[in-house]
RNA sequence: GUGAUUGUAGCUCAGUUGGUUAGAGCGUCGGAUUGUGGUUCCGAAGGUCGGGGGUUCGAGACCCCUCAUUCACCCCA
């Protein structure tokens, strides 16, 4: 019985003008990660399970791909021993898991499968650099373009399998790094032809101020995750999911400015320098915001714009100082299309201490979306064969093969249908590749070493040698 | 993990309070048309109505279970 064809959710097969179009992209992010001077690697699809694991919280462990044990691995009878705590549950399904439980099934799960898939760039990374500390030379400046994969219910823009655009510095602290990547950011997006991109940047250490000045500093993940919904859920949702999550009235009133920040980039700094007083950390943010943006505007930007965001709070496992994001222009409502930042112990879990790395990440599959919406991809992406050359026979097809090899040396892409079936049929398939030219070489052509070059947009058609026949498609 | 949504031809979808042989458009294939396509006309093939169970004289339609799908939340790119 033939299997009904289809792929796992979550993933998605690409037709040949989309590949072209992600291949556009990727091509303008790949060019401009190397104009400043990055590097490219490559890692694994599929890494220890122990790399990974505990590496992206709680909530991250539930979504890697695990991999379970293959060959004879599968068959060792004391791995494949289920713990007799956990024998309650497959008994009974609904039955909730217990802490002790959980942490036998983990042992479990982890004898079971010792490999899992990629699940970011950034911990490969970390293993990578730790790995092979010896011959890398620092400041290292790495980019990596690779699918990465996450268990997730897929929705709208989300998938389970996914390509990730990262570029990282690892191995200096120094601000004019993050002053670049603002400028990698505003030069990709450009020359994309994207105008108004926002580059949105904040910094952690800011974040840490506030939670501090209002004296909330244990509740900061919750504070920042709340303050971060603000375009979302507006500022009553925020300050009721603040009061929620056990801050203060008082504590919210001390940050209100926050909930109205407008003004200059220098205006906001201003604000924030003065609600920061009493905080040598808040103060500290302030100081990096200020050094970057006064940096990048004196530079200056091509086609993006630079905003500072207080309400970004992404990625707070790690960051450690500044935090970018990126979001389409105005005119599309697309969301995010890239974000990253600075961890100054990117390392660390795998013991190579004060090494700090800064980095952004493109999201491929969202700036694909924005620049479909907007029409921007140039027409010639997507173009393959110039010209096909319509099948009379062998022999003429062989006439035929003589002046097609001639037009690839001169780099033409051109093909010769296989099959001498109808022109009818012939013609029809040139229309829907796409193919602007046809050449129709019969009897009377090769008899008179010519060829009938047609133009299938306007119909026009005319007897040509071979010189001609290439300057023409050339 | 939570809450919804939708499953009918290769694709997009109709299908009336439950009623005889489940339809359309597009696509595919053949023909008009073996030296001229993208637009015309004619014809044909193509269905376990997601799966299982139930109600009924009768189920694509109603009920239960299950699987799949899409969307939102959580989280994230």
């Amino acid at each position: 019985m033939a299997t009904k064809p289809g792929i796992p959710k979550g993933t998605r097969d690409f037709s040949p003008s989309e590949v072209a179009k992600r291949q556009y992209i990727i091509g303008a992010i790949k060019h401009h990660f190397e104009t400043f001077g990055f590097q490219p690697i490559e890692t694994p699809s599929f890494e220890n399970s122990d790399t990974l694991m505990g590496k992206y919280g709680e909530e991250g462990d539930r979504l890697i791909f695990k991999i379970l044990n293959s060959g004879n691995f599968f068959f060792d009878k004391k791995k494949l021993e289920l713990p007799e705590s956990l024998d309650e549950l497959l008994v009974n399904s609904s039955e909730t898991i217990n802490k002790e439980q959980l942490i036998e099934l983990n042992k479990f799960t982890a004898r079971i499968s010792e490999k899992a898939l990629r699940y970011d760039l950034t911990v490969p990374f970390a293993r990578y650099v730790v790995q092979h500390q010896n011959d890398i030379e620092f400041p290292f400046k790495r980019y990596q373009i690779q699918p990465v994969w996450r268990a997730d219910r897929p929705q709208k823009g989300r998938f389970r399998e996914f390509y990730q655009c990262d570029a990282d510095v690892v191995g200096s602290t120094s601000l004019w790094q993050e002053v670049e990547l603002v400028q990698l950011y505003d030069n990709v997006f450009s020359s994309l032809g994207l105008n108004g991109a926002v580059i949105k940047i904040n910094n952690r250490k800011v974040l840490s101020g506030i939670a501090e000045v209002i004296g909330a500093k244990d509740k900061l993940i919750d504070f920042t995750v709340a303050l971060d919904k603000l375009d979302k859920i507006g500022e009553d949702g925020v300050k009721k999911e603040m009061l929620e999550k056990g801050i203060t009235e008082e504590a919210i009133a001390k940050v209100q400015p926050l909930f109205n920040f407008t003004g200059s980039i220098s205006e906001k700094l201003a604000k924030l320098e003065e609600l920061l007083a009493t905080s040598a950390e808040g103060l500290k943010g302030v100081e990096e915001l200020r050094f970057i943006c006064d940096n990048v505007m004196a530079i200056g930007m091509n086609k993006s714009e630079l905003d500072l965001d207080v309400t970004l709070a992404r990625g707070l496992n790690y960051y450690t100082g500044a935090i970018f994001e990126v979001t389409a222009p105005k005119e599309v409502a697309m969301g995010s299309i890239g974000g990253g930042g600075r961890y100054d112990d990117l390392t660390g879990i795998f013991g190579l201490k004060n090494m700090s790395g800064v980095g952004i990440s493109f999201g491929l599959d969202r700036i694909y979306l924005v620049l479909e919406e907007l029409n921007l991809f140039p027409d010639t992406v997507t173009e393959a064969t110039k010209v096909l050359f319509i099948n009379f026979g062998d022999k003429e097809a062989l006439y035929s093969m003589r002046a097609i090899a001639a037009l690839r040396s001169a780099g033409i892409k051109a093909e010769l249908y296989p099959d001498a079936a109808k022109l009818n049929k012939q013609f029809t398939h040139a229309d829907r590749r796409g193919i602007p030219f046809a050449v129709l070489c019969g009897g009377e052509e090769v008899d008179t070493a010519t060829y009938k070059i047609k133009n299938l947009a306007s119909g026009e058609q005319q007897t040509v040698d071979l010189d001609e026949l290439i300057t023409r498609l050339g």
